[in-house]
DNA sequence: ACCTGAACACCGTTCAAGT
DNA sequence: ACCTGAACACCGTTCAAGT
């Protein structure tokens, strides 16, 4: 195993800084291959075409994001602080191109734990606390995929229509107001959710039943 | 006007069919050029550069997105009606990076003007029913987004981990899962927007009051 | 076995030249 | 004024040839 040989992790942090530095639009293999200061061949052999290779990206990205979360208060809280993070994380990737890559569905395991783990020692069953982080993921990389093709209007323009709740002006949304959209859209989540769970954990509710409506 | 030449629709529309036929990749300059017969020239003179034809293509196909929805019921089931509906018709789209490439703000105007009218038929607002409107929008463009990247395990996988609530396998998700999440999902936002449409609405709430810790 | 130089078949984009 | 042939500067990908 020779040390001047390039690995394929090298060739994935390469891609990385690629990205980072000249933008997807630069991401080429020969940009990748010319920063390892080696040929093309080494990229087809060790990660595979150039699709593979943004999968790859996708992956290591998606896989540093983090969220931190403390434990306090009911879990309902705790699942709201945390989505407001996983956002703020997702935001601020290099290119959001890469949440449509998604491919690697196990990419944001490290980011969902904490508030899986949260949600267990809060009493919850395993299956509900999965399906918790499941819809509060999907709604979130949704709604970042989303906002990054969004063009803003000026802060404030309901003061102009005379709108008096956040997305309410028909002719566009200020970055304000997408702040609310979201807030308001993990709080109708995790209200529905709080019903869902105690529905679920009354006796009256009937064990061993699906979902009711579901 | 010499009617052989060619028009800034004409290209949109061939561009559509290329896209239609031999799918994002084979989406070209040149393919669409050829296809109408003419060199690339006219295309960067009447529509611009590759970055605006898909801005130009994803306002098309998007504009041609239609919900039907008849006037039935409760506001709230014409809302959920209308976002099974939109997101039918969001998956049948040719090639869902389109959702993406949203600059053309407007795009889905046209699906969303039958529930605009229900709900303000229904009484509600303007600004709340633009709210609801947005949101509802919002959720299922991300939703369905995301879902295109989504690798589908085997049917009823639930069962044999034991899960009794849908996208509770840590192991993944199937089809009818995802069907599942988006119907919770889209009906936990309805539930709370219709509890926002009752405060606002009741004259304890306050009148001129932004939302409720919005 | 693994890498390189060179090539192939494309791209997006633009130029001078035509009409 | 508007279009074309041809070119420029790139791509992704792969080949025969080297070591």
């Amino acid at each position: 195993m020779p040390s001047t040989s390039i690995d394929r992790d090298d060739i994935i942090a390469a891609a990385v800084e690629v990205l980072k530095e000249r933008g997807s639009d630069g991401l080429t293999m020969r940009a990748v291959a010319a920063r390892l200061g080696v040929s093309p061949i080494p990229l087809y052999t060790k990660v595979g075409d150039k699709n593979a290779l943004l999968d790859a990206v996708a992956e290591e990205l998606l896989d540093q994001v983090r969220v931190d979360l403390d434990d306090h208060g009911p879990w309902a809280d705790q699942a709201e602080r945390w989505a407001q993070g996983l956002r703020r994380g997702l935001r601020s990737l290099p290119d959001r191109r890469v949440l449509l890559h998604n491919h690697g569905r196990w990419a944001l395991v490290g980011a969902t734990r904490p508030l899986l783990v949260a949600l267990r020692a809060a009493g919850l069953p395993r299956d509900q606390s999965v399906r918790i982080c499941r819809i509060l993921t999907w709604a979130t990389v949704g709604f970042v995929a989303v906002e990054a093709g969004v063009d803003y209007v000026e802060d404030e323009p309901h003061l102009a229509y005379g709108s008096t709740v956040p997305g309410g002006d028909p002719t566009g949304v200020s970055s304000t107001d997408v702040d609310a959209l979201y807030s308001s859209q993990i709080r109708f989540l995790i209200e529905g959710l709080s019903r869902e769970v105690d529905e679920l954990s009354t006796p009256t509710a009937g064990r061993g039943r699906r979902l009711p409506k579901g």
